[in-house]
DNA sequence: AAGCTAGACAACCGCGTTCCG
DNA sequence: TCGGAACGCGGTTGTCTAGCT
C-alpha cells in the first residue's frame, strides 16, 4: 500500500480505533483501516491497539513481583515474550521485551549474573576455562566424550535420574531451561516446544513459584518467587540438577505424567514420556546438566555420526 | 540557552505459523 | 494438497525527553 502513514499516532487516529475498537473488539486487522479510513496498515492498528490502546493495560511501574516472575520465566523459556506476557495481566509482550532489555539486564549483569544463561560470568569463565585448559582437541573431544558418556551411563542406571516428572522444582525447570538453550544455540526452531504440557507446566511452575518451586526445592536451592522481598542471589541457576539425593528427595512429590517432545539440532523428534516411577528418559541430546555439557554432548552426537570429518588428520604441515 | 547523551518506549520489519479457499 | 492472505512474535530502529555539560 503505497498511501500507508507511518510513525507516531495522533491523538485523533487513536480516537476513531478506539472507537472502532470498542465497538467491534479486535480482529480482521486487515478490514480496519479501510473502516475506520485511517491511512495505517492493518498490522500497524493491530500493533498500536495491543500495545496503546486496549483497555485492560496497565501503565504503572512493574512491580518488585512482576520482575520477579519475568526473570524467573525468562531463566525458564528464554525471550519468549508473549508467553511471559500472558503471566502478566495489563502487561503486553513489548513492554515485558522492552523493560527486560533496559532495566532487568543491566540489573542482573551488574549482580553478576550473566542474563542470557542466568549463570555467575565467574562459572561462565570458569566453564570456557575448562574447555579450554585442554591441550590438543581431538583429544579433548575423545576425553571429554569418555568421561561424559561414563556420567551419563551412571545418570542412566541411577533409578532417580530420569527426567523428573511434573516439574514441579527448580532442578527440573533448570534442566528445562538448559534443553531451551541447547536448541536456542543451534537454532532450533523453539514453537516446537510451545503450549505443550512441559511448557504450562513450567509456566505454571513460575507463576505459582512460592507454592510449587519452595516447597519442593531442596535446602541448597532458594527460591523466592512471588516473595515480598526476594533475593536477586535467587535468580542464579544452580548447577548439580542432578545429584542423587535430589532426585531420592523428589521422587516422593511427583505423579503427573508429563510428555515432553523437542526438537533437537538434528531434527530427531524426541519424545519422552514420563509415568511416575518410568526410568525410559531420552533425549537424544541427553539430560544436560549445563549449557557447556550440551554443547559437548552436541559434539559427542556429530562425533558419533560423522567419525570421519572428527579424525585427527595425520599431519599439520 | 544550546548542544549532547542516554534512557524509555512506540513503532516497524522480517519471518514463521495458521487459516482458508 | 497447495498457495496466498492474515496473523503473531521477537528483534531492531526511530523518536522523544530528561538530565548533564
Amino acid at each position: 500500500m503505497v498511501n500507508v502513514k507511518r510513525g507516531v499516532w495522533t491523538t485523533e487516529e487513536d480516537t476513531k480505533k478506539l472507537a472502532f475498537g470498542s465497538k467491534h473488539g479486535s480482529g480482521n486487522w486487515t478490514s480496519v483501516p479501510r473502516k475506520t479510513r485511517l491511512k495505517r496498515c492493518g498490522k500497524s492498528c493491530r500493533l498500536r491497539w495491543s500495545n496503546c490502546l486496549r483497555t485492560d493495560l496497565k501503565h504503572d511501574n512493574f512491580t518488585t513481583q512482576e520482575e520477579d516472575l519475568i526473570i524467573k520465566l525468562h531463566a525458564a523459556i528464554g525471550s519468549r515474550w508473549s508467553i511471559i506476557a500472558q503471566q502478566l495481566p495489563g502487561r503486553t509482550d513489548n513492554d515485558v521485551k522492552i523493560y527486560w532489555n533496559t532495566k532487568l539486564k543491566k540489573k542482573l549483569s551488574q549482580m553478576g549474573i550473566d542474563p542470557v544463561t542466568h549463570k555467575p560470568f565467574s562459572k561462565l569463565i570458569a566453564d570456557y576455562g575448562n574447555i579450554g585448559g585442554c591441550q590438543k582437541p581431538s583429544t579433548r573431544i575423545g576425553s571429554i566424550n569418555k568421561d561424559f558418556k561414563s556420567a551419563m551411563m551412571l545418570k542412566s542406571e541411577e533409578p532417580h535420574q530420569t527426567m523428573p516428572q511434573g516439574f514441579t522444582n527448580d532442578q527440573s525447570l533448570e534442566t528445562t531451561r538448559n534443553n531451551f538453550l541447547f536448541n536456542r544455540a543451534h537454532g532450533d526452531n523453539l514453537s516446537m516446544l510451545s503450549r505443550t504440557d512441559f511448557e504450562n507446566e513450567m509456566i505454571s511452575g513460575c507463576a505459582l513459584g512460592e507454592d510449587r518451586l519452595s516447597k519442593t526445592s531442596s535446602p541448597s536451592t532458594p527460591s523466592s518467587c512471588s516473595t515480598s522481598a526476594f533475593s536477586w542471589n535467587d535468580f542464579l541457576l544452580l548447577e548439580d540438577a542432578f545429584t542423587p539425593l535430589d532426585y531420592q528427595q523428589k521422587d516422593t512429590l511427583v505423579s503427573k505424567e508429563n510428555v515432553v517432545t523437542i526438537q533437537s539440532w538434528n531434527n530427531k523428534e524426541v519424545k519422552s514420556q514420563h509415568a511416575s516411577g518410568s526410568t525410559d528418559f531420552q533425549f537424544s541430546s541427553s539430560s544436560h546438566t549445563s549449557f557447556i555439557e550440551a554443547m559437548l554432548d552436541q559434539e559427542n552426537e556429530m562425533f558419533l555420526s560423522f567419525p570421519h570429518l572428527m579424525e585427527e588428520p595425520s599431519n599439520f604441515s
